[in-house]
DNA sequence: TGAACAGATAAGCAACCGTTCAAATGTATA
DNA sequence: TATACATTTGAACGGTTGCTTATCTGTTCA
């Protein structure tokens, strides 16, 4: 009935460790920040999305080249491109009939570093 | 038609630049582990489970703990944290009637840091 | 201007996913 | 053994998502 922590009245449970509960919640990033993050990371899930940053960590592509390296149609990559780019996850810059996309942020080779370094292992 | 690069013939794409395809192709992580890469984002990719995970940097907990901090259901809780042990993230051990999580993996940290790092900019 | 082509977009569908609800396990204690 | 309780499990529902198809926009060049 603690007005502070309201989350804990909807629970349906007996609490066993309460102090370790307040400790943890204490310590606990802002709710939104968690939001963001795991956002973020709902990008990323998808092999798709997962491929074509990949591709470009190497090179900026066309919509066309990166739908032949995939093996898929251009409505199919630029709908995902559209999902990185509203992520601001990659930029694009338009050169005649051609739009080229490229990379537009540095932690996500890292990230995605970390994250091979733990499924290759 | 080139029978090395099967994808290609799938796309319906004229293939503008096919320098770089090539060159990408060459220079991406083998298929198995970009779907694994994939699967591995799109376990992170859930508020409830980065909670979880979050909060197990902390300190271990039993479910029930967890279920109080996030105000969520012991059932809601123990179905994520099934999915996260599946995927080698948590272990778990007995003590009596309650069971307490804890990580399983040092990647996750370093993850996170990097991921947050992105969104709170 | 109009044909050709790269790319974007909208609607629709099948598959997936997180939660709830109900029921079942497993363990400790009276 | 019976009860209580922490946790797990399975089925089912509602919402989300990635792709397809078809259409549309925008640019180049003859």
């Amino acid at each position: 009935m603690n007005p502070n922590v309201p989350d804990i009245d909807k629970c349906d449970c007996t609490i066993i460790h309460e102090d370790v509960v307040r400790q943890v919640r204490r310590n606990m990033p802002d709710e939104e920040n968690l939001l963001d993050l795991a956002d973020l990371f709902k990008v990323f899930g998808d092999s798709t999305r997962v491929k074509i940053l990949c591709a470009l960590f190497k090179s900026e592509m066309c919509v066309c080249d990166i739908a032949a390296l995939l093996g898929m149609t251009k409505s199919a990559i630029s709908h995902q491109l559209r999902v990185l780019k509203q992520s601001k996850l990659i930029k694009n810059r338009r050169d005649g009939k051609v739009v080229y996309y490229s990379l537009d942020d540095e932690h996500v080779k890292n990230i995605f570093d970390q994250g091979l370094a733990h499924v290759s292992e």
